[in-house]
DNA sequence: GAGTGGTCTAGACCACCTT
DNA sequence: AGGTGGTCTAGACCACTCA
């Protein structure tokens, strides 16, 4: 729905709304009411453009913004797509990426992308109390969910605690082979949690653009000698993951 | 630091790195370098267009660059500053904000914005077990640190629990005027985060562009009989914010 | 009133994905 | 090969903040 004629520069519509607001309501209001579909296609920026009569700039506001409000999603050079939904997680649960995205009637994946043996740096060799330059496990891996990329992890893991981990299948849960080939047992988690932007490594990855909003969670978890079984760092893309915490003082 | 000429179209340097990311490196060194103090104040955009010789455009997507890091953030049409550091926010604690900055030797403040009484919508009626149409206080508060505005929350309480509850000042800690005031005890919280965008009515309470990055925590609180004690949304900026959950299954 | 960011236009060339 | 998004230019007017 054209506006008509707009003044160069200035402020937009007739009602003095942005017109990047305008059209980012249009499409929004297309998603909540189904029109597109998850997953869905949107029409590609020049198109946009004839429809809406304005510059290709305003348009890509729009579209920037409802990517920040994890409505839409691109990639790269092929289009503008409506997001699925978001993921729950649940960092006081023990259970590991597939059971969860399973429960919840998605289809989860798992790559694993390098692993090599890497001499601490200072600030890992303190989290696994071992001096600077012993060499640790460290695994990359993307996990997808219904084939879409939506995280990239880097694992450490003590090699003293797990010798021989490269030699089992570390495309799926990585928790189930600490507890039942190396009796692993986790008894304390520690997750942090903050929003971030994907920067150039990680993006590559996903498949993303460069600062595209993300969040990050750091987990360490501990079994009951204290020691720290994994450290591990989850790159998410921001839209795919919603989290969840339900706690109960008296239990 | 002009890169000297570059065909316009294209990308970017003699490296094939984008303007723009070059840019953000050098704004990000200079921050990480402390040359920028937490707090400081940038260049204006077309200070830094002369300076590197680059289109206005390619400057501010350099800024939205490190706006979405959390780097920098913008006060409306004053100009860009340096973030100062997130302070840490533990949902498993039960202590309330005022506490948790201050244990961060930070300076927290908070403003009642609003107290009215609202006919309960469905989906809020659902929350407290209540009948839709049922008045429930509803409180808008922004609370600051170091006099910087990072949320905007929105609080059901029900004045079955709580009445006269509007005759308090409820510009400090809620949780203690509950406690101490009508004897309400939290046993359980479920605490729900999203990564989201600030729309508008949020995004100018908290005086930033719409659109904004920002952080939705959803608190609910609940009492040993399973009463809802608050209802709570915390619309926070992204910049501001980071979880932090330590859980011992022991314990 | 000078200066700032906010919005907008109308072009261009490029690298990459898709077919 | 054609289309897509990614990057970039060089202007403009506006609403607002700040001194």
């Amino acid at each position: 729905m054209p506006s008509g004629l707009t003044l160069p520069g200035g402020r937009g519509g007739e009602d003095g709304r942005p017109h990047y607001l305008a059209l980012r309501d249009q499409i929004a209001s297309a998603i909540a009411m189904g029109k597109l579909a998850a997953g869905a296609r949107l029409p590609s920026e020049r198109q946009l453009q004839t429809d809406t009569g304005t510059a290709r700039g305003t348009i890509r506001e729009a579209l920037f913004q409802l990517e920040a409000e994890g409505l839409i999603y691109r990639r790269d050079r092929s289009g503008w797509y409506v997001s699925p939904p978001a993921i729950t997680y649940d960092p006081t649960r023990w259970t590991g990426f597939m059971s969860y995205v399973i429960d919840q009637q998605r289809t989860p994946s798992t790559e694993l992308l390098s692993i090599e043996s890497v001499a601490a740096p200072m600030g890992v060799a303190d989290v696994f109390r071992v001096v600077p330059g012993t060499p640790l496990h460290h695994l990359t891996r993307r996990r997808s969910i219904d084939g879409r990329a939506v995280l990239i992890e880097r694992i450490v893991v003590d090699p003293a605690l797990a010798p021989g981990l490269e030699q089992h299948d570390l495309g799926g849960s990585l928790t189930r082979i600490l507890g039942t080939e190396y009796a692993l047992k986790v008894v304390r988690n520690r997750v942090d949690m903050r929003p971030c932007a994907l920067t150039t490594s990680i993006a590559d990855m996903l498949n993303v653009k460069p600062g595209t909003p993300g969040l990050l969670v750091v987990r360490t978890s501990f079994d009951a000698e204290g020691r720290v079984i994994e450290y591990d760092h989850e790159y998410w893309r921001h839209d795919a993951i919603r989290v969840h915490v339900d706690l109960d003082i008296r239990s």
